[in-house]
DNA sequence: CAGTATCCTTGCGGATACTG
DNA sequence: CAGTATCCGCAAGGATACTG
């Protein structure tokens, strides 16, 4: 699909969006600028089930609160499944829904095109920064 | 290119990550959760150019402030190109960079999915604020 | 282990008034 | 017309302590 196919589809999905689908895609695409969000989606992708802990332990920097609040985040807008084993000793094990794997297949392209671009982005900062800061 | 290359690829990608590039990576994706960027970014790649006032007219409710603001940012990671016309009257035209382009045509795909699956985001979070809300 | 409960700082986003 | 300058409320994100 070349560039001016998908101008002339995007004008036609946006003519039929209301304000509220509006919002709704700017939640869902939020988790991709979120501060955690992605990281986690990721690595439940690639690595399957994992435990709170063992996420703790491989997103590096993130603090218990803002681990906790990022998974409830997600599996309110069911991305991912949490299931508590109830057992004596407190297990707790996330996992990726179909709609997580979705978001998650569906963003690689992106992420991927932003990373190839980074030095471009990384320059057009600096011309900014350098007019524009004291 | 099937999920399980996709996630073959990831792996690949991430390994060869820094942390700044996680960092970068979520500036630029994070345009997309942005309040007023992604309209701006898509208004601009169907009509080309158009000046500021042009913009608060089409983009519903954005205040003066945050325009300009989200003007700069986009501006700043060379999403966007600012042309001051300099004349006696004040004229500013903005409009895409290739590399502005380049994202909203990569954006698309995502957030066709997004809306394709509004149904299940919505029921999702139905059921989790059942359970979880008072 | 898997969370809450507090306290704090930062920055988004809105409202309003003003300027070259 | 295309912005600044202030004011404000709210939520993200972090630090630390505590709990079943």
């Amino acid at each position: 699909m070349d560039h001016e196919t998908l101008i002339q589809e995007s004008q036609a999905i946006c003519a039929a969006l209301s304000s509220q689908d509006d919002a709704l895609k700017r939640d869902i695409l939020g988790h991709a600028g979120n501060r955690w969000s992605l990281s986690v989606v990721h690595l439940l992708g690639v690595q399957g089930t994992l435990r709170h802990s063992e996420i703790t332990r491989q997103v590096q920097g993130v603090t218990q609160r803002m681990l906790t609040r990022t998974l409830r985040w997600l599996e309110r807008d069911g991305l991912i499944e949490r299931r508590d084993l109830a057992t004596r000793r407190p297990h707790v094990e996330y996992s990726l829904t179909a709609l997580g794997q979705g978001l998650l297949v569906h963003m690689f392209p992106l992420w991927r095109w932003t990373l190839q671009h980074a030095e471009e982005f990384r320059e057009a900062r600096g011309n900014f920064d350098r007019l524009h800061l004291p």
